[in-house]
DNA sequence: GTCTATACCTGGATAGAC
DNA sequence: GTCTATCCAGGTATAGAC
């Protein structure tokens, strides 16, 4: 890994950990163990870097995804794959919420033209879980219900990090397996628009 | 009004439309249109305006929630109100997220003392949501319906954040209300723990 | 490619006149 | 209570030696 890569590597945690703008060149620096004017010669400005750490994160995704596509060996089971990174990622999480959403937001509030470019890896997702359910069978509203499992996955991020209860993400997503699991078989049919989070202990 | 009321109502909108962080004194000072001199007679620290804000931010939510409880009607009805929030507020939800997640957020990323305080925002309406609950016959899993149920509405404001779909949020809050109305009419029995969205012009 | 030194600006915070 | 003037820390960015 050369320099500008450990960089880009070291602006990626510390952008997730800190948020964008509370991360200064400074710390960036001395993550990497450079001084800060090397690091000029890697990097003009601090958009320059946000731009190479959102490019990380797309190829990042991108080639998880292929991977889940390659190792599922059903719609559903991908799926389930993807709920369960709450799980395996709720250390992380309830520390300092989901990398994606927290990125977009901070970059909507800033204004930054960055923003767009950052959207990009819900977009990544959103297409995706499309892409299951609609081989799962639910081809007319295929991108109706990724959104809505993205969204569910979002919000349970957003409340774990407020709350830090992990008790809370292991019923959430409990309950979106059995809704994923149940959107699939139901290929055909149209399935009810209600739910419920099991009660506890049911 | 005074001074002091303007400063933090001032501080409020603008901690909501750029974040806490990246909103400077001058810029607080430029909106209320009085120094930065006179700034530091009303607030010592910036932290100090922070806690004043979320202060208001709580009391201004209790409010909202006591005139919901005596306007209304029935638990379902109430519980819908809350749920309507994301349409009538879905212009700055798109611009700038939702208010409470997204300082939450923030504050965590920040490491900040106030985030114990700023997630009792979030502790409000999940109470409140409970209460409805339980008043609709579910008792026993309240608190967990009242959690899901905010996990979905901020899992929405993250999203259309994100993508700016205003028809995104129409169709997660149909659908939310159904499945709202589904839990308080099933009071008694246990219920079905799937769900799904309603597919378009199904 | 890497370093040190430094210029420049913004933002938080203070002092003191009115 | 309000202002102007000012200080200081930290953050972005550049110049130039090695």
């Amino acid at each position: 890994m050369n320099t500008r890569e450990r960089i880009i590597a070291a602006a990626d945690q510390l952008f997730y950990e800190q948020g964008f703008e509370h991360t200064s060149f400074a710390d960036v620096a001395s993550a990497v163990e450079i001084s800060r004017g090397n690091f000029y010669h890697h990097f003009k400005t601090k958009d320059d870097i946000l731009e190479a750490v959102i490019t990380l994160r797309l190829a990042k995704t991108q080639e998880m995804l292929e991977l889940w596509e390659a190792e599922g060996s059903s719609p559903a089971e991908r799926i389930q794959g993807f709920i369960q990174i709450l799980i395996a990622n709720r250390k992380s999480i309830m520390a300092h919420g989901c990398p994606v959403g927290t990125l977009c937001n901070e970059l909507a509030k800033l204004d930054h033209d960055a923003h767009t470019e950052a959207r990009k890896i819900f977009g990544l997702f959103r297409d995706w879980l499309a892409q299951q359910f609609a081989a799962g069978g639910r081809k007319r509203d295929a991108t109706t219900l990724a959104l809505h499992l993205l969204a569910r996955s979002q919000g349970v991020a957003t409340l774990a990090n407020a709350f830090g209860d992990e008790a809370f993400i292991r019923a959430e997503v409990r309950d979106m397996c059995q809704w994923a699991e149940a959107q699939v078989a139901n290929s055909g049919r149209a399935a009810s628009p209600t739910s419920s989070p099991k009660a506890k202990k049911g």
